[in-house]
DNA sequence: GTGAAAGCGCTAACAC
DNA sequence: GTGTTAGCGCTTTCAC
């Protein structure tokens, strides 16, 4: 363990600029309220000290942590094949990072390991919770509602139940799908088939409504079921093939899935877009970019997501520098998205 | 803001078991020495009431903090693109987790945003710091040595300096490389291509090393330096074409540089692997199983090195959970590599 | 506008 | 073994 030099505290500051604790602290945090020449004399004693206040010691007044959890509900491995959730935390890092909150990671390592998460959130570590990657069956919403942390969601979560008031952050998923079925009917495509995500996500059910909006009477055989892998969207395009060898473009609920659903058509020996043309969901660019051939696309500001998510839970802890910029009540957001157009479709 | 009950304190989980504060407190920490009823009676109130240690109060007296900062200091989107970070996030955590420890993720935000993940360890905010992604030029290390944080490196740190008591958790990358170029070797190529990695990060720059040892007289126009990503590796492969056009095997410093490379020689009308063998570095599985053919590699156990960190810095902290298994002081590590055969080499 | 003083909830000596 | 007590470093009334 090394040996620190214990730190400055306060009172060192104080002394150093010849005034009380008291005074010192309200520099510290603003400085309203004092006179300009004991502000300067307590900044120079700062900086000379090199002084950072004890967070424990201010939290243990404040009750606050600033601090924000993010909770990622996924335990199996998408997160970690998707950078959908790294481009999300980075909005929420540079967000949370503007206005000296810390980012405290919480991953959800298992089926049974909800029960701590909650734990710690009820707590009362952290100011307020961001929370993603909900499925139906999850308890987590449950154990946020009764711990009281003040919380927004990525994703629109679907507690069919009710409790509308819930805060989150999503992209129009069914609109987005709705224009993914337009531009492939535009090019003409009639035998258009759906790859889902997991029908558990609001995500994936939204983006499943959007197609059936455009595509009512469509032959139910050319929806199947995924779960947002390429290995799924290899498994749903097989199907796909052998049922309906006649489709003529596919739209796959994400990127990853639409990558899979290309190795597979290449596979068969047909030819993209001109046999068959595929878009996909979410514009995740290492992934979009580098299919054969790049892929058309839905784009959602994934990153912009993360920041608003951010920006909405500071305003519901009532942090000023952010709750100025926006009168009333903070509400959930969806944000529009757009096709990006590629090679294959 | 959420009007919360306010928490139970020590003092009412005494006041309930009807022991002091000192006792209670030293029941939930452990409970060593308190006489058996004690316990019981005080874990009682504990549950009945609810109560949750508040960690300021604790860390204001302990100096302890429970948690760990992880500071991934790639301010490029490289982070996005590639798994291995997540992976590494996911061993982290699972660790921390089990040590009840807390992860505060630091994401440096730009090139000027190390002064202020620097403040924030040199706050004393966590005990410690697990840091990744370092290059050559990063000031970092230097702040984070002045700043006294307990560290463990992601990958050796190169300052050349010395400052060799630095730990660190690695794979074998040199020894990584060369078994590379042994199997390709192996297979017969003669004319073997590297594609390196940013050379100011020791990872890239000791697999150039690893297969200079086994490729000393190879003709230099046959190693072009890149940067990790799969668009980078496209270029790479593409200037490689030009200048050698009868290269039978290439090296890619990691999996995505590999995946543009493949991309690259499918278009020049190259089979892979009869015409060019690949061969990549890093086993991420989304990645390596999903290219086309799919990825001969050399594998490191990218959530085992997490887990390692984390181990040793808890070690290092003098966690007692964690010093137990292991005597004497923590060193570093350097994990070995595994070839892993699929299609491409 | 500034200072004095009272805790925030907890742990760790130190008595008993 | 268990209780008493003294702070940890800070913010925040409340006087002045």
């Amino acid at each position: 363990m090394t040996d620190t030099a214990p730190r400055p505290t306060l009172e060192a500051v104080a002394a150093r600029a010849g005034v009380s604790r008291a005074t010192a602290s309200r520099v510290v945090n603003g400085g309203d309220g004092v006179r300009e020449p004991l502000v300067a004399r307590v900044r120079r004693a700062v900086e000379e000290l090199g002084y950072v206040p004890n967070q424990a010691a201010r939290s243990l007044v404040t009750k606050r942590h600033d601090a924000v959890a993010v909770v990622i509900a996924e335990p199996e491995t998408r997160v970690f094949a998707d950078p959908f959730f790294a481009l999300q935390l980075r909005g929420i890092s540079k967000e949370l990072t503007a206005h000296d909150n810390q980012l405290v990671l919480l991953l959800v390592e298992g089926r049974d390991d909800h029960a701590r998460v909650g734990r710690y959130l009820a707590g009362g570590h952290v100011d307020g919770a961001l929370v993603f990657s909900l499925h139906l069956d999850d308890p987590l919403p449950g154990l946020i509602q009764h711990a009281g942390v003040p919380t927004v969601f990525g994703g629109r979560p679907d507690w069919s139940g009710g409790r509308s008031e819930a805060l989150y952050v999503d992209c129009d998923n069914r609109e987005g799908a709705r224009e993914a079925v337009r531009h492939l009917t535009g090019l003409g495509r009639t035998r258009i088939a759906h790859i889902t995500g997991p029908l558990d996500q609001t995500s994936a059910a939204d983006r499943l409504d959007g197609f059936r909006d455009m595509m009512a009477d469509a032959d139910p055989q050319l929806v199947v079921e995924s779960d947002f892998t390429p290995a799924g969207g290899e498994r749903a395009m097989r199907e796909l093939l052998e049922r309906r060898p006649d489709l003529d473009a596919v739209f796959a609920a994400n990127d990853l899935t639409a990558a899979g659903a290309l190795r597979v058509l290449r596979e068969s020996g047909r030819r993209v877009p001109e046999d068959v043309a595929v878009i996909g969901f979410d514009d995740v660019l290492p992934v979009a970019e580098q299919t054969e051939p790049p892929l058309t696309t839905v784009r959602q500001d994934i990153e912009e997501m993360g920041r608003l998510m951010a920006r909405l839970l500071l305003r519901r802890l009532g942090h000023r520098a952010v709750a100025e910029d926006a009168e009333g009540a903070p509400s959930s957001v969806v944000l529009p998205t757009t096709l990006v157009r590629r090679a294959s479709a």
